[in-house]
DNA sequence: AGATCCGACCAATTCTAAATTGGTTGAGAG
DNA sequence: CTCTCAACCAATTTAGAATTGGTCGGATCT
């Protein structure tokens, strides 16, 4: 009945539990029994098992969770990558100030290993935007010319991060779709601004790629404001 | 029997479908009708449906997917955003040359939004790794200290990134873990970098944390290197 | 003959219901 | 009082059925 008792007969079961731990060959990722299957191979019932794999997790040498099971090693940090979840903690303003952070880093990047391939597809997404009829047209290859630019780094993981924002920029952007049905207009602003990225990638300028589309992307966001703001636009 | 006459027949249905996709209310993510229901609605034979499907995907209006449907739209770039198959086509060195080029800009964003409770967050972490006993309590807090730098610029997007990233290096470094189990010496040269980081955030300085965050990353990378190049280590 | 229709089948994907898991509660035994 | 045991709960995984676009071969019609 003293603390001490209490203690002393969960200590014991703690170093049984600890023993099977070091002996026992657990799968890739280290998952061990179900508390049900483990009480009956150590002979313990599993109010005790649950008493000694909560000591277990107080230090930090297991974690457990509903439905998963208990394993070995730290928590793994919940990791905001996915997307529907990501989207619904976040809002236009946030995502374009990392926007703002990321995307001129990786014209920059562009700007040193865009190969004569990229930039031939570069200037012709370039083409295509101006040529199109609808905003659905522009809006596919302005798409693809940012994508493009993101694929010059020659960097995979680069490539993903910039698939993820652009992944939650649909997703946050989802249901305020375009009102407006006409085409884009001949002097639209991104039409100069995508030019000067462009051409500061085929001269290898990395700080005035990382600039100009810097200077696009606050553009753009000024353009989103105002349209905000004007509901009807 | 003349390719007028194909053309003809198969025009009509296309026109058929078009009357239709511009009437119906189709769900949320544009997803149209099985194609064994839309043939049955439309009263012709699936074989024509096709067809006119067919005609449809090449100019774009619609993309279709084995088991998952047809929608209307574009399709959607294969995104790079999962985790498994982004960590096959990639490998440390590329994975580290993206990290060179993000985490440098999340250290800038931080010390410009950084509060007192991250920096009081970033200095526990630090403390906690120069007391780490074994290299897996040094990394447990090493990999905290990272991430409340990114939880320091207080964007949610950003942080997914982060996360994103991490994710990766975890299923690159897959399958070759520390080897030394001895725990990190007093000089290790990460602690002298984390601290240039954590100060220069508590000064606002973006550039110096910027900066730091680089150096950190370079050193990090050439003991990489240096352990890959001595297998026994 | 030759195109078309029809049914069946295939592989990729989604949907659904059962099984599993850690967490919790309450009655009863010691 | 404490411990045990069984049942139950919600989160999660798993496995199998159902669905979907794509394909093939024989039957049918022109």
């Amino acid at each position: 009945m003293l603390a001490v008792d209490e203690a002393g007969s969960n200590r014991s079961v703690v170093t049984q539990l600890r023993a099977y731990l070091a002996q026992a060959t657990l799968p890739e990722d280290g998952r061990l029994p179900a508390e049900r299957d483990l009480s009956a191979v150590l002979g313990v019932t599993r109010t005790e098992l649950r008493k000694a794999l909560g000591a277990l997790e107080a230090e930090g040498q297991i974690w457990r969770h509903v439905g998963k099971g208990t394993f070995m090693g730290n928590r793994p940090v919940d990791t905001l990558s996915d997307i529907a979840a990501l989207s619904k903690r976040t809002n236009p303003a946030e995502l374009m100030r990392a926007r703002l952070i990321i995307e001129p880093e990786i014209a920059r990047a562009a700007a040193l290993t865009a190969t004569p391939m990229h930039l031939a597809e570069l200037r012709m997404c370039q083409a295509r935007t101006r040529e199109a009829a609808t905003w659905r047209q522009y809006e596919t290859w302005d798409t693809r010319l940012h994508r493009t630019v993101a694929e010059a780094t020659q960097n995979t993981p680069l490539l993903g991060l910039f698939d993820m924002l652009n992944a939650l920029r649909r997703a946050v952007t989802w249901g305020r779709l375009r009102s407006n049905p006409v085409k884009p207009e001949p002097d639209h602003h991104s039409f100069t601004e995508h030019e000067t990225i462009i051409t500061a990638i085929e001269n290898r300028d990395m700080n005035g790629a990382a600039a100009a589309m810097r200077t696009h992307l606050q553009s753009v966001e000024r353009n989103l404001l105002a349209r905000q703001s004007s509901e009807a636009d």
